[in-house]
Order: C-alpha cells, then structure tokens, then sequence
DNA sequence: CCTCCTTGTGGAACCGTTTGCTTTTATCTT
DNA sequence: AAGATAAAAGCAAACGGTTCCACAAGGAGG
C-alpha cells in the first residue's frame, strides 16, 4: 500500500540502489538523476519507512525518559514537565525522537528499558532521578548502553551525568538565612534514598557548621517530595519549644505544603518563619508569599541531558575526552518568604 | 552482535521458525520444543529486536503524542502534565509505548507528524488541544490515520474525540455564582481560535440569559491560558466603573494571575470578587484562597484518550459501531474563592 | 591505441522477524 | 498392515531499506 522505494525506482527508471543514494545524498549520484528521482518522490509521496532504515543502520534516532516509578509520586509534577520540555526541545533539534517510559515499581521499570534498549527501539535513555544503588543503572552501565543520569551516581563515577552542584546550593541557601541573622534554621529533607536529598543536607550542615551554629537533629526532618510532607514537617517544628525561624526545604512543592499549613495556624511568613527552598518551579513565584527559591535550571538541566547523550551515541567510537559530570549552575532567587531579618540577643 | 533469533535457533537445534512460534505462543509447537527453546533464549540473553518485528508486521505499538506548538505557550503546563500521565498509564498497560513530538510552528509540526506516521513510526496519534480548522487534523483526517482529538473538531464530526462537556460545565459554573447571589459575572476567555474557549463562553452566556441576567460585553475579556492573562484581566476588570463581583475563568492557572493582581491591590477574595475557574490542576486546592474549580478529570482524560486511540488500532478492519465521542464527566469543586454570597438591591 | 582511473549505476546480499506452505513424523482407522 | 489424518517443525519468501561489489562508459596518460 504505502509507496516504496521500488516504486519510486520503477517509476523514475533507475534501481532501487539509486534511490536510496539520493536519498543520503550520496556524492556519485548525478544532479540529474537525483533530481529526477526527487521529483518522483515528490509525486509519489513517497515517506521513507523509518523501521526498515533502522533495521539495517542499526539506529534509531530516538531515546527514551524513564520517568520514576510512580511519576506521582516523587517531586512536584511541574519539576519534570520542565525538564521534559527541555529534553524533548533538544532531541528534536537533534533530529531525534522521545519515548516515555515509566514502571510501576523496580522491576517493571528494568523490564521496560530491558526491552526498549535490548530491543533495539531506542539508542540511549535518560533517567530523571538518581536514587542509591538503583538496578537501572547497574543494568545500562553493564550493557554499556548509552545514558544520561540527571543527577548523580555514587556507585559508578564514570557515567553520563547532568546534575546541580546541590551541596554548594543548599550552602547557598543556608548562608543566605544566616546572613539575615537566621541561627535556628530547620532542614526539611526529601527520601533518604535520593542522591539529591543527602547532598542538599550536607549543604546545609556545612553553611552551619561554618558559622558556628549548631545543628539539633529535631531540626531535621525527612519527607518525600510532596506537599504533605511539608504540611507534617511544620506541624512537626511548630510545635518544638523552641521553634526554628527560618527553614530550608528540599523542593518548593514541600514549601508549598510548610505554607498551607502556617496560613491555617495563622502564622505568618516571613514574620514567624522564613523559607528558602529548591528548584523554583514557575509557581514559586506565585504563591502567596512568593518563596524564595534556588533556581536550577530545571529546562537547561533537560536540554543538557539530552545534549550529551544525543552526542555521545552519535560518538560511541571515537570515545574522545568526553567530560563525564555536566554541572548546571544555580542562582538564589530570594524573594518574600525570606525577607525578615532577626537580631539575636 | 546482539544474538539474534538464528542464534537461539541454532543453539536450540530447531529452525528460526519455531523460534519464532514458541515467542508467539503458537498452538502447534509442543511443549517440550517451547520449554526448550525458552531455556535457550535465557541462556543467550535473547531479546526480539523490535524493528524487525515492526517491519514485517506493520504494526509499531506505539503512539505519539502531538505537544502544543511551543508548550509553554498554552494552557498551564500541569495541565499537559497531568494528560500525558493518563496517557503514558494507559498506553503501558496496553502495551504500547508512547512517543513525544512538538513542533515550533504548524509547518513543523505537521512535517513531525507527516515523518512519524507515513514513516510508519508511530500507530496513531493523540492531539492535547483542538484548534478551529488546524491543518494537522485535516491531515490525518486525510490519511486515515488513526487518531483522538482532545476536544472536539468542529469540522470534523466522526473523529475520535475526548472531551469535557465545556458547556455544560461552564453552565455549571456560572449557576453556581448565580445561586450566591450573583448578577454582575465576568468571563475571562481562552485564545479565541482555541475550541474550549468557545464552549466554555457559549456555557457562561447560556447561564446567564436562563437566569433572565444580562452579558455587558466588557465583562468578557479573552487572553491565553497563562497567569498573565489573568493579572491583566484582573486589573481591566477593577478599573471598570462598575465592577463585576464574581468572574468565570477559563482556566486555573490564569485564576492564579487573577488571584496575583488582586492580593498586590489589596483585594479581597472572595470578599471584594468570587472566582470560579476550570481544570481543578493539583494546585488549585493550595492557592491561598483556595479556588473552586471545575474538576475535568485530566488524568481521566488522557487515560481515556489513549484507551480509544488504541482500541481503534487495533480495530481498524473490524469497523464496528463504536462510538465516536466519548464526553468525561466533570464536577464542580466548590473552595473558598467562590464561597461569599452577596445579597441584591 | 591500449590500459587505467573515475564516475554513475545496477545487482544482490543482508538486517531480524513473521508466516504460508510443505515436509516429516507419529497416531489412528479399518 | 496400509492409507488417512493430525501434529510438529522446517523452508523460503517477504517486509523496505542500505551497502558492498561489479560493471559500463568515457576520459586521461603513456
């Protein structure tokens, strides 16, 4: 049914060998033969079938997204629509294709990109999150296939990786709250098995620990990356006898969460408690008050991504120096929610 | 390289054939060769090469779906975010895998579509937006492809199509403002070329002439689908001599813009202006206030998109009565934002 | 004038599966 | 015991391209 590209050589009288020449644009073709041939393509409507050329070049053209398990569970939604759209803005650019992917639980997920890559569908995967000891990883780095983490390993250092620099961040944050006079400053953690989560902390403990405060481990909460976790988290600190004035959270849905609940006690921010958070997702500016947040780029980390990836496919055997750890930088953006400054003694 | 159907074969001692029968489940091989040729295929690592498969059976399960020119340009990216989630669930479980494309203007994204479906890519194809005579759905419409429109068409009357009652709904919406007490309602619109916007301002007039109220024109202004649109449309509304006391929104996120101007006047809500708006996104129920929405089951939506886009794949020599329309019930969510009755004259 | 390149094209094998048809082998009938 | 029937497996031709190799024709070099 479809047109062919023996239909196209019939009709333009050449072989089929000819055609495809013209296609790739094969220096020893003539000018008039491959313009005779275009015109016929063109007339014919002739679409080249993407699954017959890959089945010889052995190439897709496409990756795919490994969104994690339950992709509703884990960050604010918003978070990886952007990075989405970075990748995907990329890989067209590239002229390649985007599969989404996603599993259940661990096993789903390793079936998944077992077949995708194993299969031969997709030359290369990205995964959106680095969790510790993730069979996913262990699994494309044996195969050698070709992937991108968004993120970073801390099993293998050898791999593909796009990540914020999250420990020099959260020291940002953490410093920026100190300079305002902040010295009980409260840490809202994400899931202790995300790489993302510990190096945030570690962040906040060195800026601490650097101005000589001290660090209670009631200040420290661990939550996942939702806005009920903040919720328990403020609930949780408001209630100490001697609360904290100032908290860095994880990711701004978390802080969206800590706002609810401080708006239902009739707390004020930034008067009774100051915030910074991550991310900076398009409604942290939104919200009432606007948060402060660390931008980092969540579309550019996307768009880098799959920049690397795309390029290390199409490099797989030159294998030159290519730099391995890609860092995206970040900026504080500060605004309301951690604009009051306390004196102390 | 990779061990390919010959490999297990020969391992196996039976012919690619069988090979093939034992993957397919045929009834004529015997369970003593399946088990066998299994025990082969463990061994060997083997795994179908997709491509090939695709090849010969003309069949790609896979769909694609069509973003919005520039995603970030309409409708809120939740919105969107939520839709592929439904679609991604359901594709899985269906077993096809799902395939993102954009384009940065309708030339592009009808070559996009052009390559992925004459190319034999992709199945079919689900559209998020239905614009009035979008050429990509005459396209497809032409070829015969398979495909679900989001929306509704209003050229086309026997396309798929997964909509929202927007009528209906917007009725709903309004009503609920009148029976507050509510005589002078605003309408902010959507992008005029957008069919949802048309609908749901067909609902808001319905609404208001059946209850005997009358549109001033000025009380309708249009706008895209983003926080913006609603901070302009807010301050247009509150220069007016007289001022509306309650607005329909088309969408969420534009409430959020409205909600934004009106806390930076001092505004109250729902005090000084009621909203009710549409989409019910997650964050809708985090706003502060909180924003009565049209919950149109996103999720749902997107689920339900792909489960008849695939359905009709796979039916396509059957051609049976199925329907063609498939309308998502929606429900209003009554929250603070709507929650002040005013008492007239 | 003969050989040797170069240029443009055709022929055919192959990529990894599926599947209609055929063959082999085993099981019944009578 | 022989022919018929059914079950199990093999053969080979697709699917729609790409690419190595061969080959013809024309021009250059000696």
């Amino acid at each position: 049914m479809a047109v062919t590209i023996k239909d196209v050589a019939k009709k333009a009288g050449v072989s089929p060998s000819t055609v495809s020449r013209v296609l790739s644009n094969h220096p020893r073709i003539s000018t008039e033969t491959s313009q005779r041939v275009k015109a016929v393509m063109e007339q014919l409507g002739y679409h080249p079938n993407i699954m017959a050329k890959s089945l010889v070049s052995k190439t897709t053209n496409s990756i795919c997204v490994l969104l994690p398990k339950p992709a509703e569970e884990l960050f604010s939604n918003l978070f990886f629509m952007e990075l989405i759209r970075g990748i995907v803005t990329q890989a067209n650019r590239s002229g390649y294709d985007v599969l989404l992917s996603s599993g259940v639980n661990e096993k789903e997920e390793l079936e998944a990109v077992s077949r995708l890559l194993n299969g031969r569908r997709v030359d290369g995967a990205i995964l959106l999150y680095s969790r510790k000891d993730d069979p996913v990883v262990d699994f494309l780095y044996e195969h050698k296939y070709p992937f991108t983490l968004i993120g970073r390993s801390e099993n293998h250092h050898d791999i593909l990786t796009v990540d914020t620099d999250n420990v020099q961040a959260s020291y940002d944050a953490t410093k920026h709250l100190i300079s305002m006079g902040h010295e009980r400053i409260g840490f809202v953690s994400g899931p202790p098995n995300l790489v993302v989560s510990q190096d945030r902390l570690t962040g906040y403990r060195n800026a601490m620990s650097d101005s000589g405060l001290q660090v209670r481990s009631e200040w420290i909460v661990e939550g996942e990356f939702l806005q009920e976790s903040g919720y328990r988290a403020m609930s949780f600190f408001m209630n100490l006898p001697q609360r904290p004035t100032a908290l860095v959270v994880v990711d701004d849905m978390v802080s969206f969460g800590v706002l609810r609940g401080l708006h239902e006690l009739k707390f004020k921010v930034p008067e009774d408690l100051c915030l910074v958070s991550f991310n900076n997702i398009p409604l942290s500016e939104l919200s009432t008050p606007p948060i402060s947040s660390i931008d980092i780029g969540i579309y550019h980390l996307g768009y880098t991504a799959s920049q690397v990836l795309i390029q290390s496919i199409q490099n797989d055997s030159v294998t030159g120096p290519m730099p391995k750890r890609h860092i995206i930088p970040h900026r504080l953006m500060v605004r309301e929610s951690s604009t009051f400054a306390v004196s102390n003694k």
